[in-house]
DNA sequence: AAAATGACCTAAAAGGTTTTCGGAAACGTA
DNA sequence: TACGTTTCCGAAAACCTTTTAGGTCATTTT
């Protein structure tokens, strides 16, 4: 009874169930006309043999491999995963696989993977970015379809995810100023990156709306780290005393910051409010006191752009770039 | 010059070159006798119509479709990322591609998922788990080989690869008498965890070795958190305020611990010399001071994962646990 | 009884590549 | 000229599946 060296084919299952391989793909299909009895001899047979169908012959067959191709440039990590969830969740269970190259940031690499996914014949391809920057369009000439997440492409006839820093960074102003806050500080990452000059702009947008001045006069750009955000609760503390919010452009500048403040003697979050972004959950809620953050939704983003591919295959894409909601996640560092 | 609706086929190279689609294919593979004139022209021709050959074909004919399945159970998070590079790295750039899927901690998810790969044929699979502990193998009457890496397979015939927590645990201690610290307590995760078993079983040969008592009796069994790694260095220091180093059993564990012992008034690392374990760097690098601790060398492991795997398409498997060396990288929080 | 219908099944082609084996030319030797 | 060698090339098979276009037989209709 030891398993057969050569996988079974469907020739052998048409053999032991004494009818034609035509019949017996129809059968295991459910396609054509095949009596109910015929079909309960070949459901039996493949079941003896164990046969598993060639997905390979398949897909040379009918041109399509239901295999989509996930190229990322953050070596998986931070975006990539969600979007793979994501893929994942939206083709049915296990009906598309996912293809998975990692480029590490290196144009030629990427060009290298791109080639070898259209030889492996992907029916399409998802782009994950490591930043919210735009990035080189790839989408010229490709037999393909290609959807773009969290890094936008730049060119405007392709399809592209990101997620709405703007209004991100606004909930998280409205809700402070919904707690009475007035004085509200905000500290981001460097100001060449386009998410924190768009989170920078939500804060501001929202601040005018509520008719407040930014605290300190202006937004206070960095790195994106736990040390940036010590040093700029002394900053921010120094140049207005009086502050009683931070919205910080990321996890874990607010982890620094909290801390700092604490050891300032400010109480997080009676003296002084603070939100994160991110929602990294490692730091989110492992801080003292766990922390109000926005959450990117990016397992929805990636959702998104894996529903959209597929709708793309279809032939119906919707170019441009589409923006989706953050949501605001409350935690116990603003009251 | 549009190109072409359909993409070239070797039909189309030999058309243009006019030639066979045989002596194509010789000449495009370097295979076989063909003028070299002729092999000129037979590249000419591929150029001209941007021919990429058909993965699936090639595979359907040769039975190897130079890829291999990733099967994880943690959102491929901490533990499959590494893997997956040391992957890609392992097959020469290219070569080989990943098929990856995600069984979220879900058996039936997880048999599902073999079948498609399967079905797709891959050349072979490594299984990645989110912890130490033995798992149950899939390897009965599958087709083709499997790797374990990080969870080894609860079958001594399969091939699995771990890091070698005991050593790394006792590295760390050695460095620490190497310093002079001779009161040094262990903190780390649940019991049930093996790693949380071989660490302390480093720490305490290292200890023997060394002819030194546990600083507070015993190992402190918690959680995997940094809320608990506060609520130790209380025990700690009221267990024995003498102590003078901390080796954890995680980063987060150490981040929560150096925090504590610094409001309670010890100073890191004079006082107190704390060792984290796992190098995740978001959390090593950004604490203050910044964790000595011990990486586990994920990369390699994956790495090595993966040429084994490679070794044992050829038929050269080792089977049996291997236990691959961990790595202390010390940084500020011990002198 | 002859013709038409319907149910069920099969032969064969197609998809793109690699490889084996034999054939054809070109050339050197007897 | 006849023959052996070498060099290069092509025909065809093989990989496995799905689908199309019929084909066979039993049953119903005229």
């Amino acid at each position: 009874m030891a398993p057969p060296q050569r996988p079974a084919t469907i020739t052998d299952v048409a053999a032991l169930a004494g009818v034609s391989i035509a019949t017996a793909s129809k059968a295991l299909n459910g396609r054509g006309q095949v009596r109910a009895e015929t079909r309960r001899r070949v459901f039996q047979a493949a079941e003896e043999l164990s046969f598993q169908p060639n997905a390979l012959a398949r897909s040379l067959l009918t041109g399509s491999t239901r295999t989509m191709g996930l190229l990322t440039s953050d070596s998986v990590g931070r975006f990539g995963i969600p979007v793979l969830l994501g893929a994942e969740d939206a083709f049915g269970a296990g009906e598309m696989a996912v293809l998975l190259c990692d480029a590490r940031g290196d144009a030629i690499r990427e060009q290298h993977h791109i080639r070898t996914l259209l030889t492996r014949r992907v029916d399409g391809l998802i782009v994950v970015g490591e930043s919210t920057d735009p990035r080189p369009s790839i989408s010229r000439d490709l037999p393909v379809p290609v959807v773009y997440a969290y890094a936008p492409s730049d060119d405007p006839d392709d399809v592209s995810f990101v997620p709405d820093d703007v209004d991100g960074a606004a909930q998280a102003v409205r809700h402070l100023v919904t707690l009475g806050r007035r004085r509200i500080a905000h500290v981001t990452g460097p100001q060449h990156y386009q998410a924190a000059q768009d989170r920078a702009a939500g804060v501001t947008l929202a601040l005018e709306e509520a008719g407040l001045p930014m605290s300190g006069g202006q937004v206070l750009y960095g790195v994106w780290s736990q040390r940036w955000g010590r040093q700029a609760a002394e900053v921010i503390l120094r140049a207005d005393p009086e502050v009683d919010a931070v919205v910080c452009g990321s996890d874990q500048i607010a982890a620094g910051l909290v801390e700092a403040a604490r050891e300032r003697g400010r109480r997080v979050p009676e003296d002084l409010a603070v939100v994160g972004y991110d929602n990294w959950e490692v730091l989110s809620t492992e801080t003292r006191p766990p922390l109000t953050t926005v959450d990117m939704n990016l397992e929805v983003l990636g959702r998104t752009a894996a529903q959209h591919l597929f709708a793309a295959l279809g032939g119906r894409a919707t170019p441009g770039v589409h923006r989706l909601p953050c949501r605001l996640v409350i935690r116990e560092s603003t009251v």
